[in-house]
Order: C-alpha cells, then sequence, then structure tokens
DNA sequence: CGAGTTTGACCGGCGC
DNA sequence: GCGCCGGTCAAACTCG
C-alpha cells in the first residue's frame, strides 16, 4: 500500500555464522546481514514478532558485519566455514553420498530445497492443516494445499535480516499473497509464498526493519517441497519485472515505509523477488538453528526428512557454478579457498549477485 | 488469457 | 472470556 519495498521482499547473503556466534553476538545494526530463528514455543521466547516489536530486530538478531568478521580459529577457506555451519543441517540426516557431494561441491546446499516432509503420521505441519482445513474447507485447489495456517506457536520460521544492499532476488519466484500494517511498526509486512509449485507450502514475509529501515527482515515460514527452479526465466511472474533503473532502486530503498508503494511499484514487479540460490540456502545453511515448533523433537525429525528430501531432487541451476566461478574471480578466492581479506568483504553480495542474479535484482529492487 | 498484485474481510492464536 | 492483532483468503484489478 503505502511501501514499496516489497517489492524487495528478496533475501540474500545469508552470513555464515555459527550459532555460538549468534549467541554471544550483540547488535550491529548496519552493512551486516542478520538472521535468527524464532522460536514460537508455547513458553518461551518471544515471537519474532514481539522480538522486533518489543526489542527492536537489531537486538534479536544475528547480525553480521561482513567487513569486520574474522575467524576466530584461524584461518578457514569459506567453503570449510560453510561446511561448518552446514553440519548441524545436514551431515544428521545425509547420506554418505550426499555429504561427499555437498563436499566436492559445497555451495550445492545453496540451491538446495528442504521440502517439507513428505506425509508423515504425527507432523506439526500436518496437524497444523489437518486442523485448518477441517476449520477451513476452502473449496479453492491452492487452499487445499495451503491451508491457513493461524498456528503461529507451532510454526517453523526462519528469519533474516537483511541490509538493502544485499537485497536481490532468489531462484525461487513469489507470489504475494497479502500485505498489512504491523502495528508498533510504520512499516506493512508483506506475505509471500512459493508460485513455482502450487503445492509448496514455503512462504515468506518481508518487512523493513523499523528500527533500521535500511534493513529488511525477512521471515521464511516452511520449506519448498521441489526443486529450485532451473531457470530464472521459468519463474512465474518474472514477466511482470520492469526494467529497474538506479533511481528507482534508490527509491525503494531508501524510502522508508512512508513512501507510496504505488507510486514506487507501478509494475507491481514487488514480489516476484528473485533471489539467488543462497536465498534459499540462506535460512537453510545461515541458520537453521533456530527451528521454531512446539516440539523440539519433531522439528529434528522434520528437518532430517527435509533435508533428505531436498538433496535428493535438488537442482541445481548451471548458471549457479558459473556465478560461482565468478565469485572466485572476484573474491580472489581458488579452489583451495580463501586467499585474501576481501571475501568477506561482502561476500554475500559476491555469492548472492552472480551477473544474472544481479540483473534480476536490479529488476526486482527498481520493478517494485 | 494467464499470472501477479492489491486490499478488505475473515478467522483464530495469544495475551490479559 | 474477551479483545487485539497477525496471517490468510479471495474478489477485483493490472499487466504483458
Amino acid at each position: 500500500m503505502e511501501l514499496d519495498w516489497d517489492l524487495h521482499a528478496v533475501v540474500r547473503g545469508c552470513s555464515t555464522l555459527t550459532s555460538s556466534s549468534s549467541s554471544s553476538s550483540s547488535s550491529s545494526s548496519s552493512s551486516g546481514f542478520g538472521y535468527f530463528y524464532s522460536q514460537a514455543s508455547p513458553s518461551s521466547v518471544l515471537d519474532t514478532e514481539d522480538q522486533h516489536q518489543q526489542q527492536g530486530i537489531t537486538n534479536n538478531v544475528m547480525s553480521f558485519s561482513a567487513a569486520s568478521y574474522s575467524y576466530p580459529f584461524g584461518p578457514r577457506t569459506a567453503i570449510e566455514e560453510l561446511h561448518e555451519l552446514c553440519k548441524p543441517f545436514f551431515t544428521k540426516s545425509l547420506p554418505q553420498q550426499q555429504q561427499s557431494l555437498q563436499a566436492s561441491s559445497p555451495l550445492s546446499s545453496f540451491s538446495v530445497a528442504p521440502p517439507p516432509p513428505p506425509p508423515k503420521p504425527v507432523h506439526a505441519q500436518e496437524k497444523q492443516q489437518r486442523s485448518n482445513t477441517n476449520k477451513h474447507p476452502h473449496p479453492g485447489g491452492d487452499s487445499v494445499n495451503t491451508p491457513r495456517s493461524k498456528r503461529r506457536k507451532n510454526q517453523l520460521k526462519r528469519v533474516c535480516q537483511v541490509p538493502v544492499e544485499n537485497l536481490s532476488s532468489d531462484i525461487w519466484a513469489w507470489r504475494k499473497y497479502g500485505q498489512k500494517p504491523i502495528k508498533g511498526s510504520p512499516y506493512p509486512r508483506g506475505y509471500y509464498r512459493c508460485s513455482s509449485s502450487k503445492g509448496c507450502l514455503a512462504r515468506k514475509q518481508v518487512e523493513r526493519n523499523r528500527t533500521d529501515p535500511t534493513m529488511f527482515i525477512v521471515t521464511y515460514t516452511a520449506e519448498h517441497n521441489h526443486p529450485a527452479p532451473t531457470h530464472r526465466n521459468s519463474l512465474a511472474g518474472s514477466t511482470r519485472q520492469k526494467p529497474l533503473t538506479p533511481q528507482a532502486a534508490t527509491a525503494t530503498t531508501t524510502n522508508g515505509g512512508e513512501s507510496d508503494e504505488k507510486a514506487l511499484t507501478p509494475t507491481k514487479s514487488a514480489s516476484p523477488d528473485i533471489s539467488v540460490a543462497e536465498e534459499e540456502a540462506l535460512p537453510q545453511h545461515c541458520e537453521k538453528s533456530s527451528v521454531s515448533r512446539e516440539e523440539k523433537g519433531e522439528d529434528l525429525a522434520d528437518d532430517d526428512d527435509d533435508d533428505e528430501f531436498g538433496l535428493s531432487d535438488m537442482v541445481i541451476p548451471d548458471d549457479f557454478f558459473d556465478s560461482f566461478d565468478e565469485l572466485k574471480e572476484i573474491t580472489g578466492i581458488d579452489d583451495d579457498g580463501i586467499r585474501g581479506d576481501n571475501f568477506f568483504v561482502d561476500p554475500f553480495s559476491a555469492i548472492a549477485m552472480p551477473s544474472w542474479v544481479a540483473n534480476s535484482a536490479a529488476t526486482a529492487a527498481g520493478g517494485s
């Protein structure tokens, strides 16, 4: 309504922070990329909403200042770091060969779309669906697969904080299905669901950080249950994107929530925020540490299934590896690992912005 | 015509 | 139990 920011409903550059660092990190707002998982368990932790509103996102988000970040454990390669970060989320359930695959192609995890577990006897989401479908037997086919899930506390959420400059798009096609003003925040929250697959439960919420308008808070809910699209041009919604002008991009990123969204987003390219593969990877390897469901046991089981399923079905776009090559050139990283400090100068922009991605990001940002 | 966005209404979780 | 507020639906609309 008032904002165009939703166009930037893009997450990229998920920082590779360890959970330990998250616990110790305090706040840092700017150039970092933060993320955290909300724990919507019944008893504890504030839900992300509350966190945002009551404490300010930066206090709760593990912000990551790329420029200043340094490894406490001595020289490591980015790949190793990624592996390290991913371990908790992959090794547990990964078959041996998949693990080796991951090792040989570290970034493969970026394109993995851990889908929601297939039908299982007792599943939080399923229970959720059941109850929802019972209560809301929406005739529409869409609603059958994506029942209203108002059981917030049972939802798995992964929250990322993305600086404006790191906004881009992802390989997934997102369709906006709603936007609401959030109490206490001058900026509305946009609601997106995956439009790549009708049955996909993946959703994300995008809102501007009220304490730092230059940051966007992206909350992922559920997982994709299908492989990532192999080519951007196959993404639904991309047709709406218009060439983005730098001015437009600036406007969208700097106009706080107060700006008129419609004015800024005449083309309605808002949501097809297409982001890089890593966006998807972002929640995963960035920090699958905070899963929020009522029952952690279930969480683990579900995650296992997710990972396993996702990897088996994973599709890695050719462009993706091309992009990685670009990254290596840009960062000076060779196959042996990181060379120099520049890798973390803006690791996400590099990783997340391969040429084709950069273009789409610009389109998305501007199109909005 | 298909796919996406906008937007008001509805529903239910959650806090008091 | 009540009310607030977040999440979702779905009709209407826009755009290519």
